[in-house]
Order: C-alpha cells, then structure tokens, then sequence
RNA sequence: GGAGGACUCGCCUAGUGGCCGAUGGCGUCGGUCUUGAAAACCGAUAUAGGGAAACCUAUCGUGGGUUCGAAUCCCACGUCCUCCGCCA
C-alpha cells in the first residue's frame, strides 16, 4: 500500500510509475477523488459525534423534569450519527480499496518496459565448453539417483519429484552452507510455518495480481505460502520495532508451493518449475532511507552464494512491467543452464520499500517518533535450481559431478558425485 | 472434540452504565539534590485520524447489538491458560 499522503503531494510519479508499470494511471484520481469523499465524510461525522458526546453529557447532569425533552432530541441525534458513521466507513473501505490497487511506486532509474526489457548489469563466469554432449539434470539425476520426476508425476502428479540419496543430501548440504553463509551476514535462522491466514498472505501482497498462483485451503481458509517472505514479513505485524535493533535480517528456511496457473508447457520437463520446493529466503527489516543499499548488500550475498557453487551467471536489473506489485526495483540471477544454452532465474531480490509495512502494520520508532519501515527480500539459495545449475554445469563426461570447493565439507568431505549402478 | 477461566495504555494492575482516554505500581525520559552515582523528591510518558489553528474524533482482544450515553450489559468470533478425550 502506498502512503496517502505521498500520493496527495507526488500524483505525477504514481501516474507515472502506473504507466512504466503497464498498469492503470486513473487509479490516482480515483483516490484523490475517494479520499475528498472520505475527509468530508469524517469532518460530518465527528461533527456529529461530538454534539451527541456534549448532548450525552448534559442528559446526566440535568434535573429529573429537563430529562424527557433532552433525551428527544439525544435519540433524534444517535440516528443521524449512526448514519453518519456507517457513511464514514463506507467512504474509509472505498479509499483503502483503490489503495490497495495499486503497485509500487518503481524506483526512478529501473529500465521502463516488459518481461524482456531488463538491462543486464553484469556476467559473472564463463560458460564452459564442453568436449562431450552435456546431459540435462533429468538424466544426471536418474544417473546419479538423485531425482526422480516419474515416481513424483506417478504419486503426486506433474511438477513434483523426489529428491533421492545424493539429490537430498545435496539438499541438505545446501540448506546448510546457505543458512551458515546467512548466519555469518548477522540473520537470525527461521523455520516459519507454510500455511498462513489471508491477512498474513493480503499483507505481503500477494492476493493481487499473484492470487491465481497460490494454494489455498478453502475448508480451513489457509494459504500455502509460495515464499518464506510471506511468513517472515508478517513476522512482526502490527508492531513497532525500536530504531537501534535495525537492520533486523532473518533467513527463513521453508517449502513453497506454487501453483503455476498460466505456465502450462513451459519447462515441463526436469524440476525447473514444479509445485513445491524448498529455499533459503532472506528478509530484512530496515530504515527506509538505508533500503537501496540494504538492497545492495542483499544482491552481494546472493551473488557471494552463486559464487561459491561456482557457476556462470548474469545479473539483470528486472524491468518495471515484469516487477511484484510490491517491489520498487528487483534483481534476479540468472545462472548459466547448459543444456538449455540459456540463463535462467536462480535468486531474485526485491526492495519492498515501506510497501508491505504499511499493508502488515509495521513500523519502527527512533527519536522522531513513529514512522513506516521499509522491507526487502532475496533468494539465498532455490533448491531445485540450485541443484540443476550445479549438476548441469559440473558434470563429467561419465556422468559424475564435480562438487565445487565450498561444498565439500557440507557433503561431508565428497567431491564428486558418482553415477549408480543400475 | 468437551468443560471451565482470562484478555485494560511497554510490563503488572484498578475500574460493573454518565464524574473514564481510563487508577496505581514498575520501567523509561527530563529536572532538583550530589564531585559523580545511588536513594529521595518533582514532572513527563499510547496510537491513529480530521482541522490553518484552537481543538475535535476514534481506540480497554476483534466484530456486531442494547442505550440519549458502554471498558462496564448482551451476542458471535479470536487468542491464551487449566482440566478431560484423542493424536505425530
């Protein structure tokens, strides 16, 4: 949610993050319009209440012979304001319901444009060359018994898998080096819950545009949360957080489960894209004035972790028309996927702004009193992605897989992967 | 799932229809005293909204209701605690 007041004073950079957005302008005249609707509504209705408060008063004060007349004219008043407040509310519901309907606002220089209008920032690695035809991930773990994605379609239907053996204990590996790198970096480890009530999934913004990619649970009315964000934004709703406790940076380790309306025979072979997966998330909690650089450091650590498994990749600076209605400015990286000759999303770190706060109620208090908080998210480490770009980018000509450096002790002293036997 | 009990301003607490935005203590902040500190004493100490301002309005777990008037009465829900049953 978008504060009031910056859209009452700044109409022209919301019109115009709308538009970079591809998304509705007139939205800001509605508002303005809703909002003058909502002020008079409420100078009405206070004027109202407060004759009723003075009027009450006197009922008690005055003599048993002046009662009746007074309590005429009381109940009279009690109907007006009753009409009054409900016509308040009204008024308050429609305001924050436009609100609501708006992203963002995008930070001035991300590059304007759709999903393939993105600026690459920089490549990281070279991708290899390779003197052998490269086996995708859908091979290397039946190879290795690492993956299995038939026993997964057969059990739980397609875009699900089972991670075997080696496969999970790469998973586990990972999850480790991710959450002691994170640990290192001054995040506080979280294991949050995956089912979560609506306002928890409303707060952090994904009812919107992302509704039709959750799961929900109607009997129960939970959600599953398709990223540790969801429950560690809403970590601290409705709270204040003191100033001197800032940056507060939790890593959250958790499944997510998406539903991938819309992306039908896209990637469907392979765990590239599937209904659930886990990931190490990172979140912070910061002043927004010190976001954009929190925003940085979030990107260095992602790219620290990429670093350290050893793979190529790009970093790109997302494009306004392909952002979260929450985030301001988003990086992904992509790394280097072989067989596909492509780059593909591995992490993916967005500056929220006060965005989420405002809509989860949270804030923060330094000397200057109360005032909004701004939140910000990035992937440490996607397990399935992760997983394929390293058996795809290490891969030997046998089928084994060379463990980068930084993983060994986390595989317990392994340095390859070796096929097994049939 | 069943039976009870609780929920008040950071924490603890007073408050059973108008004098209550709300008592007192603790904590915190400022001051007096002191070389400094402690103690003692004095004072301050919620949030949001409307208004140019004076000031006004809302909030006692949440939402409804009764009433001229609700922290206080009624209903529903939520959370927590205790006991019973079931269970990884």
């Amino acid at each position: 949610m978008i504060d009031l007041k910056f859209l009452r004073e700044n109409p022209d950079r919301v019109r115009s993050s709308q538009i970079a957005r591809g998304e509705d302008p007139t939205l800001v005249e509605s508002v303005i319009a809703a909002d003058e609707a909502r002020r008079t509504a409420i100078a009405e209705f206070e004027a109202l209440r407060a004759e009723q408060n003075t009027l009450s008063k006197a009922v008690g004060a005055a003599a048993k012979e002046d009662r009746p007349a007074l309590l005429e004219t009381s109940k009279a008043l009690a109907e007006k304001v009753k009409g009054a407040d409900t016509a308040k509310s009204a008024a308050e519901e429609r305001v924050r319901e436009i609100l609501l309907n708006l992203s963002n606002v995008v930070e001035e220089d991300v590059p304007v444009g759709g999903e393939a209008d993105f600026k690459i920032i920089e490549h990281v690695g070279t991708p290899r060359e390779f003197s052998f035809e490269p086996k995708d991930h859908v091979e290397l773990g039946k190879i290795l018994g690492a993956i299995d994605t038939e026993r997964g379609a057969k059990v739980s239907g397609a875009r699900f898998y089972y991670l075997t053996g080696v496969g999970a204990l790469l998973e586990f590996a990972l999850v480790n080096m991710a959450i002691s790198q994170a640990g290192a970096a001054g995040f506080i480890p979280v294991i949050p819950p995956v089912l979560v009530k609506p306002s928890a999934m409303e707060g952090t913004g994904f009812l919107g545009q992302a509704a039709e990619n959750v799961f929900h649970l109607e009997k129960d009315d939970f959600y599953l949360v398709g990223t540790s964000e969801v429950p560690l934004a809403a970590y601290h709703m409705d709270e204040i957080l003191p100033a001197n406790k800032l940056p507060l940076r939790y890593a959250g380790y958790s499944s997510c489960f998406r539903r991938e309306a819309g992306s039908y025979g896209k990637d469907t072979r392979g765990i590239i894209r599937v209904h659930q997966f886990d990931k190490v998330e990172m979140f912070s909690f910061c002043p927004p004035e010190e976001a954009e650089a929190e925003h940085r450091r979030l990107l260095q650590w992602e790219k620290d972790f990429l670093n350290a498994i050893e793979v190529p990749y790009r970093v790109i600076d997302v494009a306004t028309g392909d952002l979260g209605s929450s985030a301001a400015r988003k990086f992904d990286c992509e790394a280097w996927i072989p067989t596909q000759n492509a780059y593909r999303e591995v992490t993916s770190t967005s500056n929220c702004t006060e965005f989420q706060a405002r809509r989860l109620n949270i804030r923060m208090k330094d000397e200057n009193g109360t005032r909004p908080i701004a939140t910000l998210n990035g992937t440490l480490c996607a397990l399935p992605r992760i997983i394929v770009a390293i058996l795809e980018n290490h891969q030997q000509e046998d089928g084994s897989v060379r463990v980068p450096k930084a993983l060994v002790p986390f595989l317990g002293g392994r340095e390859v992967l070796t096929p097994v036997s049939a």
